[in-house]
DNA sequence: CCAAAAACCATAAAATCCCATAAAATAATT
DNA sequence: AATTATTTTATGGGATTTTATGGTTTTTGG
């Protein structure tokens, strides 16, 4: 299971399709699943995405914790009830439902973000806004970090 | 995986490829991934790399944290979203991306320069003035040192 | 029967592969 | 030590493949 990695914009087609980048296909390739899992993001106004393997990962990290946690409970429940499995067509595409698109203001064009072990799709001017304020709050974390701009 | 030590200026030809020299190559060989991991750097004006085992560890450290340490997640989000693998081709050349070329002011020429478990992609005249600097702040923070010219 | 979804086909641009050559480094042989 | 032979690099250009994207047809489920 290799990682997210890079950003790419890709574009919705008039039927809502968008083609998953090849290295985020790659990521998968071999996996039995041949898509990807996304939900709407906790945090943000984007989705978040997932190879299969690691939603079984989470499931199984959820099982070893127990029932009694209820935070825990709460928070796999909201997972696995709005993830969504999505399959790649012949040529590597996806449809993204509708909740998901109206969560993270996407319309026309998309990117998809790596983050390692996951990624995550935005709108392309609110991904660079976030990032805008992931280097400030970082500035402001870490003064003497020096951030080229 | 061994380290990557000492520096090689070479060039960029009409297409944008460059070799990496071939003691770096020998670093990551036997490693699954064929190539380096790039990524702009948050202090320098220049490339920073990696080897994909490197940026293996560092999911792995990040998963381990957890979700819920912000500035880690800023810090990681940066960087995953930043990073590009880049695969050699069967002379050991990459293609680095425009975005990353314009932020190090690299045009024809490069220089690979070794910095132990990661190294740096330089102008070549930029790396000298940075050097020249580093010198001096040396000098500065230590006047007792005596360095020859 | 109709709308929505899935499968199928097509294409331009970009990325990658493949072959060739010159320069440099290493090894082998006087 | 000097010279020659052999291998490894760095670099160049053309050919091929992949990728993202668009459109059309077929299938499926309500």
């Amino acid at each position: 299971m290799s990682l997210f990695l890079s950003s790419y914009e890709n574009r919705l087609d008039t039927k809502g399709r968008i083609s998953v980048p090849a290295s985020f296909r790659a990521s998968v390739a071999g996996d039995s699943f041949m898509g990807v899992v996304l939900y709407r993001s906790f945090t943000n106004n984007c989705i978040e995405g997932l190879s299969m393997a690691r939603m079984e990962q989470m499931a199984a990290a959820a099982d070893k914790i127990g029932v009694f946690d209820s935070e825990l409970d709460d928070l796999s429940a909201m997972l696995f009830a709005d993830a969504r499995p999505l399959t790649f067509d012949v040529t590597g595409r996806i449809v993204i439902p509708n909740e998901l698109l109206q969560h993270a203001g996407i319309t026309d064009k998309a990117v998809f973000v790596g983050r390692g072990n996951s990624f995550q799709i935005w709108n392309p001017d609110a991904f660079r806004a976030a990032q805008e304020q992931s280097l400030k709050n970082l500035r402001n974390a870490r003064p003497n970090l020096k951030i080229a701009d």
